[in-house]
DNA sequence: AAATAAGTGTTGCATTTGCAACAATTTTGA
DNA sequence: TCAAAATTGTTGCAAATGCAACACTTATTT
């Protein structure tokens, strides 16, 4: 898949070094646990080493929402100064996470490592990939209909999977809060579509006919 | 406002060596006139210098949707690289731009100009800011009812000026866009907030009356 | 293994929305 | 300054959608 991820390109024993004088924190973390919370009001950079966590909004209904689904590689906590609203991580499965100071990304530490613009390059790919995901979304979300939004949607799937059969990530409750549409909404068009016959669906795998 | 800006922080002097170094190219654009097309497929970075334009995407329907606004000190090509359709950047007014290469902005230069940190931290910022913009939309479009869609836009604009009395910057037609509503339907649902007494409006001022 | 929770699938109905079409108003530019 | 273009504002109507409620299946927990 060959993935970014912020320390790519750079070896083992340099990421120990680095994270060493970094001073960053590495820590374990139990399914369904806080991994940090009030995220917004932080400068904290966190990399999910291992396991999968969420990253959840506390609206002002107390509603959780969540924002971002984070697996192995993922970093999180590197946009959201300007949210108001409550942010939190919490783990999803057990979840090995490292933490450190944002400064020490922008800022060249005293003795200037080397592999400092590797981290930097790899940095402005993952959120220059955020903003592709995040445009994805914008473009099914823009769409005026259940169908639009779902062809749209599966459009992505087929491109990202470069096949017309694929497995959804999500299942149906999350993909009807991906495309901001009532459930039971989401499923008739899903019907109406089989019956039409524009896909074939057998459990979450999808084959568009067209 | 402390707008974030690429060369925010280094002074004017410097700003025209690194562009040397870099070998931009400034040019100035009649309004509505091309300023680069299928950008999709360049590895350039734009700088609105003076003027606005717009990053227009051509879909397969030969439809042309604005994807961004561009105005001075935006820069555009950075992140859009992913995308398949065309895309272009087209002057709206008068326009001065500069533009070089990506690969300037990761790599080194060869003289190490001590400026080049900035530049990155910049960068980052400019990106980082775009994701905020791009989920305050996600939030809004993830909404169900246009009542909705608009009490969110509306509240984001009442943080941004802090004041329960604003202007909109985008006009009706653009705004129903942006929220991926008919425009005729959002009129509507804007009556009825006027009638129900949560809103008043005069032109493109709105007032939020709770 | 039983109990509980989470997710799927379906339906009737009221509401919301998009669409089409048009008039009125404002802006643009020739 | 006048004509054309763009934007605003309105409405009837058909279609799409959300909501609520329920049965059923699949996971998860104890």
């Amino acid at each position: 898949m060959n993935e970014i991820s912020i320390f790519r390109g750079i070896d083992e024993q340099d990421v120990k070094y680095m994270l060493k004088c970094f001073q960053a924190k590495t820590i374990t973390y139990k399914k369904d646990t806080t991994i940090i919370s009030n995220l917004a009001n932080t400068n904290i950079i966190g990399i999910i080493i291992d396991g999968d966590a969420n990253l959840i909004r506390n609206d002002y209904n107390g509603n959780k929402i969540v924002l971002e689904k984070l697996e192995k590689g993922s970093i999180f906590g590197e946009v959201f100064s300007s949210y108001s609203d409550e942010l939190s991580v919490i783990a999803t499965s057990e979840c090995v996470v490292t933490t450190f100071d944002y400064e020490h990304i922008i800022k060249r530490c005293k003795k200037s490592c080397p592999y400092h613009n590797e981290v930097i390059n790899n940095m402005l790919q993952l959120l220059a990939k955020k903003v592709v995901v995040m445009n994805n979304r914008i473009d099914v979300l823009t769409k005026k209909t259940i169908r639009e939004k779902l062809l749209e949607y599966f459009s992505i799937q087929e491109k990202e999977n470069i096949s017309k059969t694929f497995y959804l990530k999500l299942n149906f409750t999350e993909l009807a809060d991906y495309l901001g549409v009532d459930r039971s909404a989401l499923m008739r068009e899903i019907k109406n579509l089989k019956n039409e016959g524009f896909i074939e669906t057998k459990l979450n795998r999808i084959k568009l006919l067209y």
